[in-house]
Order: structure tokens, then C-alpha cells, then sequence
RNA sequence: CGCGGGGUGGAGCAGUCUGGUAGCUCGUCGGGCUCAUAACCCGAAGGUCGUUGGUUCAAAUCCUUCCCCCGCAACCA
């Protein structure tokens, strides 16, 4: 039993706050649900907990997805926060509050901040320079852009533009931040990407900050210089403390909680946590978070998850499916928090199938179907210790101590395999014993009495250790086993063995986990998220949002191009390399279809090519574009003319 | 040489810091059991640890060459 007195002490967790141009896919949900672990075990341990997500609603991108609904900004979030909220609610988020940037009382709070470090002179006015996009209305650096001086978003020319702007004196905080990195190994986790912030940012010097725009207009105003909007990131940075209220009226929250205990973040955000936002709190003279972790991406078939590719995978249709606690169970135990790891429609099912199902669910079932079987449902008084009982009476000793010490340092998914080395060990417990053999004979009952006690014991502890986890399924063991005294289901008591009174009584119910027909279960869930499956981008996108319009379309030029040369490349199996006659110049493509063609059978076709693709190094050679084909069914047809046209004119 | 991560039985991973019989989960094959959700328990097969060279009595582990994959690069968790 912990002796740590912890009641009066806090603890602040947060999660990003995500940015509602679109809804939320399972990445966001794997995030929110380790916070909530997180939240959860500190609450059970008695911590005075602060657990806060929210929504980063400010911004161009934002305004123009409004724009293209033809709805206002502000009616636009809503809809979609509302769906965060509904989100968080189905997937069992405790989270304390929920911060939304357009709230006023965060409004205020940036708008304070803005302020005081104006007159503190850590944000000064100058002029930035750079590379402006028209089109997008948006800057770029000069690394940034395509060939040519082009948009690397839209393609089109860029002008070097100069506009006002008011600017964060970051680079002065540059030699306090290094030593931070440097000197407080645990401030960024894992350890991992402390390099990459220091190697990449730190060392190189930091410049300083442009922290207004005038491009846009859906954000908070500069309240001294109305035309300037507040930089988004130090908008949305700002969440962490004026949701406790920091500069209200009422700062007992921010006196009581701050700073963090964790910032739970993504790893492609830990820059802006790393270093921006401790640079704001060091300007502010606040107290830096204890820790940002920093963990690592859920991939699709060894791809990244992104809106852009149609391959992400909605957390509500899973949610429907299988339920809330095999959702929450799967994102926690499959992949090492802090690395990345591969979101599979089989792996989920699997994962419910063989820990959820058969180990503990059947575990559950078993042993209260064994109770009522053999005793009605309750056990006798009397009992008979076995040499069996020591070896599993200690190893949940030892499972809680490590899943405590494994809680602490946020390795979700080892300590569910310590947890479930103790599920395991219990279902084999029932094999040394054989119940089954001792049920025959009279005398036998006591003894067949003290291993239903055990197996009693094993699986309450093994309830509470999972409550944090998928708090549903605890609360469900403990109505089948009978416990309702809620001094038995505490964090400490599964550090004890014998909570259960003696006389308890259990509660046969349904199988929590019914076991899932794979192949079945596959086919279904192809048809409703077929980006899980395979990689069917596009198909299936046919709602309102993949209508582009003329101009969209316009972006794409499409020309005809004749095969003169074509070849696999060396070393790849799928791979053709062609040589194509544009009409007005001849031009290299590399293109994925070595499966489907041999290269003589498209020697002198005329071929479709996308001719202002961005070329891209395709093993070690430059493909200038892209040959267009159509698949069905996983077999590919290249795009061709009907009748004999020359390369190099144009397809409209 | 932009930075970082990775390449270990069929699949996914641990082990590498602090050299010393290569481990886990799943899958496959064989056996046991019948309380339970065709579940549970036991056993077996299967790897010269990406590549080259080196250090050492000894290398997955330390040094070195090369190859391959992935991510980041100022608004995707």
C-alpha cells in the first residue's frame, strides 16, 4: 500500500486543443485518451486532478472553409466543436473543462498578454518580409517554396511582399531555452526529441517571432492596433493558462494548478511547446510546465494519416461497432506511447479478440459461471489454502507496484502488458487447480471455495488496475463479481489481497467482449472506412466537399504525352521509367505500374500526364509528373486517347 | 554531408546505453483440459539480429563502410 499522501496535492494534464476545420479522426482520439488515463490513475491515486482539452478555432484556413460553407466563422466551429464535445463524451473523456479559443474570457486573456508584452518590449513592430502567395494569401520562406518561385500549395507564382507586423522577441530567450533542454532531462519527453529541438532550432539561433497578421481577419484583435490579428500560435499556446482563469477576476484555478504537471502533445507540435510557448511563459514571468511528452503518430499502412490522402479513420463508426472501452483499450495497448505505430482495422480486431475477449472477458465469464455453479453464487465459510495460491497472491503485488511505477512514467501500453501477465497467470491458476476436478468430491469443497475466492481477488485487482484505462469494463467486473463497496474498488486497495467480504455474491451477465468474426467484420468495416483497409483514396469521397470548382480544376494541367522510351528500373518490381514526348520538350516520369504493364506493351501509346506536378526523386531519378490510370479492384488501366493524338496538348 | 527515428524467426516488437547462452505477442504445428465467449493451459518448429571491415577471449550490443525505409523542416494528434 502507497503511504504517499497525496490529497492535497494537483495535478494538471492537458491535451492539445484541436483545430476544428474538419472532424476529428482517431489520431486526435488516441491523444485525448491517454490524457484521460492519465487523468484518471492520478485521480484514483488521490491527486486533485485538472484534466483540460479544447478547440483551436482561429485562423485563415478556418475562415475560408466558413467562407466556402457560406456560414460565418463563428457558426462554422460551432457545429464542429459541438462535435468534439460529442466525440469526447462517447469515448468516456473526464476532462475538467473545455477551452475554446473564441470563449471571451480567453479572448481577454490573449489580448492582456499581447499587451503586457508590448509594453514590456518583448513584442516590438517591424516589417516582415517574405514570399506572398496571392492566391493562398499566405507568406512563405524561401526554403519553402516549389521550383521556380512558385506557391508550394498552389503552384502559382509568389511576390516578395512586405507587411507590418508586430514581432516576439524570441531569439532573446534562445540561451535560456538551450539550458533548459540541456539541463532538465524530464522536461521534454521522450528523450528523443530533445535533439531534435535543439539540433534543429536551438543551436541554429532563433529569430525572432512574427506574432500579427493583417491577411486575415478571423482571430483576436490586437486591441492597441485594430487591423492586427493575434498569431495563432500564441492564441492557441495561451489556452493552458486562461482556462484558469490566469489574469481574470478569479485566478484560484491558475494559483491552485499552474504550472502543468503535462502537456500532452503530438510530436509535431512539440517545437511550439518546446520553445514558444516556454519562451511566452519566460517573458511572462511565469513558471515553465513540469514535462511535455511528446508522443508519437497512429500510421495508416505505413502512411501517415491525413485529411489530404482521404485515409483517416473516424473513431465513432469504431466506437458504434465495438464499443468505447475496446476503442480506448486498443489505442493504449498497441502502440509504445512516445513511438509511432499502425492504425489496422485487423489489428483492432485481433487486439479485442485475444486480450479483450479470450483472456480477460472469458477469465470474467468463467469464473462467475464456476461460482454459481458450483455454490449458488456464494461461497461457503469454509476454506483450504493451496501450494497454488502464493505464486498468484504475489504476482498482483508485484503487477500493481510496476503498473503504478509504469503509470508514472506514461508507458500506457507496458503497463497493460504487466496487467495482462497477471490476467494471464490467473487463467492459468484455474488449470493447476482444475476446479472442475475438485467440484466431484464433497470434502473437496473447501478447497474448490478458497480458489474462487482467489480467482475473486486476482480479477477485482485486476478491475482496478484497468479502471484508468477502460473505466466501463472495471465498473462492469465489479457488478459481475458483486463488489459494491466502494472502498474495495480504491487505486490502494489492489494492493491488498483479501478486500472482498466473504460472503459476497456474484452476478452472472453477458459476455463484455463477444468475439468478433474477423473476416466478416473486415468486409464490413471495408465498405464504411475503406481508408483503414486498403489505400482507396478518393472513392467513397463523393460528399459535398470533394465538389471543386472550375478554377480548382484549372490548377491541374493535364497534357498528352507519347511513350518513346520505356523501362523497369533497376532494383524495384514495380516500378516503370518512361521516357515521354511533350510536345514541346521530352520529359522523365516514373510511374508504379510494373504490375500491370510490361514496357513494351505502352511503347507508342499516347498517355494522360499531370504536367505541373512538383517532380519528386522516385529511386534516385527525377519523375516529372505523373501518368494517369484507373483502377478497379486492384488492377490498373493507364488513361489513353481513343484515337492517335501527338504528345503535348493539352486534355480538357 | 540539414536534422531525427528505424532495419532482430512468417507478422509486429523488446533487447543495444552498462558486450558474455537471442526474448515477447500473434500466426503455424502437436498435445492437454472441459469451468468458460470453438475460449483456457502445455510443448515444438522457425532467426548466422540490413551490409562491409575492425576492436575483443567474446559483438544484435562498441568503432567503421555502404544500402534501404520512415518522419520533421514555422497552423495535420
Amino acid at each position: 500500500m502507497s503511504t504517499e499522501n497525496t490529497s492535497n496535492k494537483t495535478f494538471y494534464i492537458t491535451t492539445p486543443i484541436y483545430y476544428p476545420s474538419d472532424k476529428l479522426h482517431i489520431g486526435h482520439a488516441y491523444t485525448t485518451v491517454a490524457a484521460d488515463a492519465m487523468a484518471r490513475y492520478k485521480r484514483k491515486k488521490g491527486y486533485d486532478v485538472r484534466f483540460l482539452t479544447g478547440s483551436d478555432e482561429h485562423g485563415q484556413k478556418i475562415e475560408r472553409k466558413a467562407m466556402a460553407a457560406g456560414v460565418t466563422p463563428k457558426q462554422y466551429v460551432d457545429e464542429i466543436v459541438s462535435n468534439f464535445k460529442q466525440l469526447w463524451k462517447v469515448l468516456n473523456i473526464s476532462n475538467d473543462d473545455f477551452i475554446r479559443t473564441t470563449d471571451k474570457r480567453h479572448e481577454v486573456v490573449v489580448q492582456k498578454i499581447f499587451e503586457k508584452l508590448y509594453e514590456k518590449g518583448d513584442i516590438y513592430k517591424s516589417k516582415y518580409e517574405g514570399w506572398y502567395c496571392t492566391s493562398c494569401e499566405a507568406f512563405w520562406t524561401e526554403i519553402q517554396l516549389a521550383d521556380g518561385n512558385c506557391c508550394p500549395d498552389c503552384g502559382q507564382k509568389v511576390e516578395l511582399t512586405e507587411e507590418e507586423s508586430y514581432f516576439f522577441r524570441l531569439s532573446k530567450y534562445q540561451d535560456r531555452l538551450i539550458a533548459l533542454l540541456e539541463n532538465n532531462h524530464d522536461f521534454l519527453l521522450p528523450q528523443t526529441r530533445r535533439n531534435e529541438m535543439l539540433n534543429n532550432f536551438l543551436r541554429p539561433g532563433l529569430e525572432d517571432l512574427c506574432v500579427s497578421r493583417t491577411s486575415f481577419t478571423w482571430g483576436i484583435p490586437v486591441t492597441f492596433d485594430k487591423k492586427h490579428i493575434v498569431y495563432v500560435w500564441l492564441d492557441a499556446l495561451t489556452n493552458y493558462i486562461s482556462a484558469l482563469g490566469y489574469l481574470s477576476d478569479d485566478d484560484s484555478l491558475f494559483k491552485k494548478y499552474w504550472p502543468a504537471d503535462v502537456h500532452l502533445v503530438g510530436k509535431e507540435i512539440v517545437r511550439f511547446h518546446t520553445i514558444i510557448w516556454p519562451a511566452i511563459l519566460m517573458a511572462l514571468d511565469l513558471p515553465l510546465p513540469k514535462k511535455v511528452y511528446g508522443h508519437g503518430w497512429l500510421l495508416l499502412d505505413g502512411g501517415k494519416m491525413s485529411k489530404s490522402k482521404g485515409n483517416v479513420v473516424d473513431p465513432l463508426v469504431l466506437v458504434d461497432k465495438y464499443g468505447v472501452d475496446a476503442i480506448r483499450y486498443f489505442l493504449l495497448r498497441e502502440v509504445p506511447f512516445g513511438s509511432d505505430g499502425v492504425f489496422s482495422n485487423e489489428a483492432l480486431i485481433h487486439r479485442i479478440n485475444s486480450d479483450l475477449a479470450n483472456d480477460l472477458g472469458n477469465l470474467v465469464s468463467r469464473t462467475v459461471s464456476m461460482i454459481e455453479k458450483y455454490f449458488g453464487g456464494t461461497l461457503p465459510e469454509i476454506r483450504e489454502e493451496g501450494e497454488e495460491d502464493q505464486r498468484l497472491i504475489s504476482l498482483a503485488a508485484e503487477t500493481f507496484a510496476k503498473t503504478e511505477e509504469l503509470m508514472e512514467s506514461m508507458q500506457f501500453n507496458v503497463a497493460l502488458v504487466e496487467i495482462w501477465k497477471l490476467v494471464s497467470a490467473t487463467n492459468k491458476y484455474i488449470d493447476e487447480t482444475a476446479p472442475w476436478v475438485l467440484a466431484k468430491s464433497e470434502e473437496k469443497k473447501p478447497r474448490l471455495a478458497s480458489v474462487m475466492y482467489n480467482l475473486a481477488e486476482s480479477i477485482r485487482i485486476i478491475a482496478t488496475l484497468i479502471s484508468p484505462f477502460i473505466p466501463d469494463t472495471s465498473e462492469e467486473i465489479f457488478r459481475q463479481l458483486g463488489v459494491t463497496d466502494e472502498n474495495a474498488k480504491k487505486w490502494e486497495s489492489a494492493s491488498v489481497w483479501g478486500v472482498i467480504p466473504a460472503d459476497f455474491r456474484v452476478c452472472k451477465g453477458n459476455p463484455m467482449f463477444p468475439r468478433i468474426d474477423m473476416e466478416a467484420e473486415l468486409k464490413a468495416l471495408e465498405t464504411l472506412n475503406p481508408a483503414a483497409s486498403e489505400k482507396h483514396g478518393e472513392e467513397k469521397k463523393d460528399d459535398k466537399e470533394s465538389v471543386i470548382k472550375i478554377d480548382d480544376f484549372a490548377k491541374i494541367k493535364l497534357k498528352t504525352a507519347k511513350v518513346l522510351e520505356c523501362e523497369k528500373v533497376e532494383g524495384s518490381d514495380k516500378l516503370l521509367k518512361f521516357l515521354l514526348d511533350c510536345g514541346t520538350e521530352k520529359r522523365t516520369i516514373v510511374s508504379g505500374i510494373a504490375k500491370w504493364y510490361a514496357p513494351e506493351d505502352l511503347l507508342g501509346k499516347t498517355v494522360v500526364i499531370v504536367a505541373n506536378l512538383k517532380p519528386a526523386k522516385i529511386k534516385g531519378i527525377l519523375s516529372e509528373g505523373m501518368i494517369l490510370s484507373a483502377e478497379k479492384d486492384g488492377k490498373l488501366s493507364v488513361v489513353s486517347t481513343l484515337s492517335d493524338i501527338p504528345g503535348g496538348f493539352d486534355v480538357c
